[in-house]
DNA sequence: CATTAAAATGACAACGTTACCAATATCTGC
DNA sequence: GCAGATATTGGTAACGTTGTCATTTTAATG
């Protein structure tokens, strides 16, 4: 910056003011400072105006996992915002384990970010007290069932899970079953899961049964178990799967199985991936707004000054696949 | 900090030894200071850090989009080795814009991280200077032919094109047709598909016919055009796809019209994504090792100050699916 | 136990910005 | 043309660390 200064003849501070387009400038002197901020091929040092500041034009995000098209699709809405602003996502992975998320949380926030975004709400006691120290605004995503720090954004789970239970009863689906994988790693498709069996009893049709792989979702998983619980008890004649990934794997092997979709058996998936409207039976499946969410988390965090913290619940809707 | 020392009763600049845990410091001075660190729950201020050290735990990552699995794939196999390392990626998205990557780099750049990625070789004149200034390491990805900046791991893709042409040959299609998308934004992909008619037409059976559509890949895409080039060229024996979700699409439109896979139609995709590997007929494919690909670069950047730049071919396979 | 080497600790000045206040130039209206 | 207001510029001191060097303490040796 000095040498900026003193080939545009100024002060260091008029640079500074130039740089970063302060009021007050004469546009004689911006045009000095820009030509030689040009000349010099000068960028300003944003480390030493974050020091200086207290706050940085970098965001923290922090989700599990990159390799689930639900979190890339989060993070490209998260971007698509914040990079029109000028701002910075630093990304951080728990991948699903709490002692590193706590980690990654506590490294995130040593680079002074103007704001911070977590995923789901089950955020325990030091970190709520180290995002407070900052000041800096909070959005957590997903979920907006429970108790956020600052602002949420998602969909109700539960909802989702009564709404998935209603559609197949209405359909006429009464010997329903349901597939998970990973252990239920996020503890929200577990919730989803128990809100469901809740809702098919209380239709008076109770799940048949499940299969819950520890194995990472996938469609192979999806197809190995949809071909193990159908083995397990044939009388199913429907199956929710926890994500659509696991589904379309059912949806492959009905299709290599001969088994009639939706006729003889139906699926229902969870997300509403766009590779499932294309298969040759388009996959039915709760569609949730993931690119949204990730804009909406980021324009909450962006508007917190103002609006203060908020809930913002994106709804889900069941999409009109043929597989139930 | 201050408080730390104080508490603790020993200099700032101890506090500072202990944090990061510098070499000469007696267990006793460390314990009493973590303590002291610990009931305040203190953490230190990277940002300073990084200001006086002229380099942070940050590593910038410039990728063209986040909503293609393909990088999705590769931020994750970056994200696998930083994190280990107490790193942290800052993200950057250029849309596959040049003005807007050089924007995103620059920005990224004044945040002193201590490398960065690219995506591609076609980084044009101000942006090596850039870099070099800061005297950081630089690792493109993607692509291994042309000229690096400093490192490069990637694949080959006019290789990867050959071995497409051949391997359809060998199988013996003999009127083969292209499908693309996205007016073939990455323009790897445009590489791919020269190199690739070039082989064919060496072999004696140039290419029949092509679509290029301008819309974004997607299964629904690729079914659309497959649909749309069997009419326009009935005689095509052979699909070759710019990427599996085109590839799948196709699939799905052969299931759905009946025509027989690979016997009547032949389809080969690009990538080997996980889906394509569960179908009721597994896609044909040339599987590139995107994942990898993400963890070499960063490997590649860590090790660069002993190592220098290199240049890394990780190769690609042709899957064994049964869609050609 | 003196002497020297090594280990542990501390003081101070940067790193490159920007907030705050002071100083100067320019413009009003009468 | 002048006081007073306003717009534009400059000076100085931080922001919270850490590298360099100085100082103190501890250990090692004969």
């Amino acid at each position: 910056m000095k040498d900026v200064a003193s080939l545009a003849g100024v002060s260091e501070i008029s640079v500074s003011r130039v740089m970063r387009n302060a009021p007050n400038i004469s546009k004689k002197l911006r045009d000095r400072v820009m030509e030689a901020a040009n000349s010099l091929s000068y960028t300003p040092n944003r480390v030493a105006g974050a020091l200086k500041n207290q706050s940085s034009n970098l965001v923290a995000v922090v989700l599990p996992s990159m390799s689930n098209e639900v979190f890339s699709s989060v993070l490209d809405g998260i971007e698509s915002v914040l990079n029109d602003q000028g701002l910075h996502a630093v990304l951080g992975l728990s991948e699903y384990d709490t002692e590193r998320e706590l980690k990654v949380i506590r490294e995130l926030l040593s680079w002074s970010p103007m704001g911070i975004i977590l995923t789901g709400l089950h955020h325990q006691d030091p970190i709520p007290g180290m995002i407070e120290q900052l000041g800096i605004p909070v959005v957590q995503i997903m979920d907006i069932e429970g108790t956020p720090i600052g602002s949420a954004v998602g969909i109700s789970h539960s909802d989702a899970a009564i709404g998935a239970a209603d559609y197949l009863h209405d359909k006429g689906y009464r010997k329903i079953g349901y597939i998970g994988a990973w252990s239920e790693k996020p503890e929200r498709s577990k919730a989803r899961r128990l809100a469901f069996e809740a809702r098919l009893s209380d239709l008076g049709t109770p799940l048949v049964a499940s299969i819950i792989s520890e194995e990472r979702s996938s469609a192979t998983v999806g197809s190995q178990s949809t071909a193990a619980l159908l083995q397990q008890a044939p009388e199913i004649d429907c199956i929710f799967y926890a994500n659509d990934d696991l589904a379309l794997g059912g949806l492959f092997h009905a299709l290599s199985a001969g088994i009639n979709v939706p006729g003889e058996l139906g699926l229902l998936g969870f997300n509403g991936i766009e590779i499932g409207k294309a298969t040759p039976i388009p996959l039915s499946s709760i569609e949730t707004p993931r690119f949204e969410m990730g804009r909406e988390a980021a324009k909450l965090l962006l508007s917190s000054k103002e609006n203060g913290n908020r809930i913002k619940d994106l709804s889900f809707k069941i999409s009109g696949g043929k597989t139930a």
